[in-house]
DNA sequence: AGCTATTATGTAACCGCTTACACTCTCTGA
DNA sequence: TCAGAGAGTGTAAGCGGTTACATAATAGCT
């Protein structure tokens, strides 16, 4: 019979076996270097399982986060992968205890830690720090993202952490707080430069931003590693295209998105084969925009 | 009623309706700086639309990108949005003579032509190569992509007919075929250097090789752009934060994504408001990383 | 008022599959 | 040989909506 082709209705399959096979994504941004990564090794675990993914975007926004959600919701998916910055604790939390399983990315909330795949951005922003005062630094500045965003923060106490381990004061007038794209980097160390305060290393909280440093730091006439020490956050593909080439913190992330994956998997479908990391610690790639001082 | 929470169940509705108000995207990679851009574009413009987006990879690879598409079929989407470069002209138009409309992005299917979003190869090859003999070079060296897909081939004639133009041979010596890879494109340039034959501009089939001629100019003690001028493809966000910037080729990536999704909801959904652009001519931006001559 | 044209409301038949249950058939072991 | 377990087959009732059609109510006209 079958081979006169037969395909079967997934959409009569999903409303009967009520599943639909389809899990939800929702991520910041489509574009970027960071979630491209992130979502190719989601949608390819996910697909190998014969499930498909569906991708929406939430701009870190909460209004279009919910939306998106719900959306989501709606669209019956059986699981959903969040990555959101502005949904509260509280109302992930909630939606946890719902019907529909929930793996969270890039974060960690209380009470649904087995949910939660997480990175330690503390102690990436300790190790990104760390890193140049092994060196010899005794001077750093720091070029953040938004104070508001959690990851950020985190990255700055990770950075007042290593200075203190090495007995170095913390001076509030050699942080400029970017907005993680470049043109905060370029303004960032422009203004850090013109301080007069005198630093020898600054560490950027993400490559977009080193990338800008790069540019104020050339326009100034000061050389790379020799005059200045920089070192970026996230270490994304482009960073090994600049020259001198970016040293980073790298972030696992293509690991995150696997492991997402394979929660949902676990959770929605009950497969347990596999083994699920979910906390993940960044570690530092050295190249060569840093040197000794 | 439904005051007291009530959602739509829309796998039945879709079951009712025979729509599923969700379309299919097939590209071929989910990460890459070019990708990402797409499809937010896509997602977007969709989104707005109260219509979902279902991602797959293709991987460029035959048999992957039949099957996603089918995947992708038989999940009921309503329209296709297909960047794909193995599948066959053929059964490209096989499969547009089918229920199911489609959209085909960065490709020119002839038979087709209406439900085709492509970009001019040959011109964006012509205009990049051009824009460097005006400045007055008189030899140049080429690294192109993969001479078997059809991107990489017009291209090239693109270039050939621009040197034909100011009455330059070409010279088989000067080019080298990449694979659109960073490392291609350090190899690449050390080849077309080694050669001895004298050239004073590389143009690049795309960004990520022309920062691996970059870092092998730089290896060689050649100034960009006093001693070498270079010029990319695609010009990728990272072209910016190389130094000196990197000029390219833009592709309109962004408004391409855009016309796919509107077409979609013409063909799909006889949402026939906005207008649509098929055809795009790519245009070049001239940055720091060429020179007169 | 009487008639048709229009709009509102109700009903039932699907959409194409899954699943629970009832049923028959075969295979064991006492 | 026969009851009961195990496996194979058939049937019908949904899953939660949409839609076409029939019927009832309202409106617009002469």
């Amino acid at each position: 019979m079958e081979d006169l082709n037969y395909t079967p209705n997934s959409i009569a399959q999903s409303l009967a076996s009520r599943r639909s096979n389809s899990i939800g994504v929702l991520i910041p941004e489509l574009h970027g270097p960071f979630f491209g990564i992130m979502l190719s090794h989601i949608e390819s675990e996910l697909r190998d399982a014969g499930k498909h993914v569906m991708i929406m975007a939430g701009h870190s926004d909460e209004a279009k986060e919910k939306e998106s959600l719900e959306l989501l919701l709606s669209r019956n998916c059986d699981a959903l992968i969040l990555h959101v910055y502005s949904l509260t604790d509280e109302y992930l939390l909630n939606l946890s205890k719902g019907p529909v399983p929930i793996v969270l990315l890039n974060r960690l909330v209380a009470g649904m830690e087995d949910r939660c795949i997480s990175l330690d951005n503390e102690h990436g922003g300790y190790i990104a720090t760390k890193s140049l005062l092994e060196l010899g630094h005794k001077s750093l500045a720091y070029i953040s993202g938004p104070h508001w965003k959690v990851d950020s923060f985190k990255r700055i106490r990770g950075h007042k952490r290593a200075l203190a381990e090495f007995g170095l004061e913390f001076d509030q007038r050699l942080m400029f707080e970017g907005t993680f794209e470049e043109e905060s980097g370029k303004l960032g160390m422009e203004q850090l430069l013109q301080s007069g305060i005198p630093f020898t290393g600054v560490v950027c909280a993400n490559d977009e931003m080193a990338a800008g440093a790069y540019n104020t730091t050339r326009k100034h006439g000061l050389k790379i590693p020799d005059d200045m020490s920089i070192i970026g956050y996230d270490d994304v593909a482009f960073a090994r295209y600049l020259y001198p080439k970016l040293s980073s913190v790298t972030c696992h992330i293509d690991q995150m998105g696997l492991m997402a994956a394979r929660s949902v998997l676990k959770y929605a479908y009950e497969k347990d084969n596999a083994a699920i990391q979910k906390a993940f610690k960044p570690s530092v790639m050295l190249r060569a925009s840093v040197d000794k001082v």
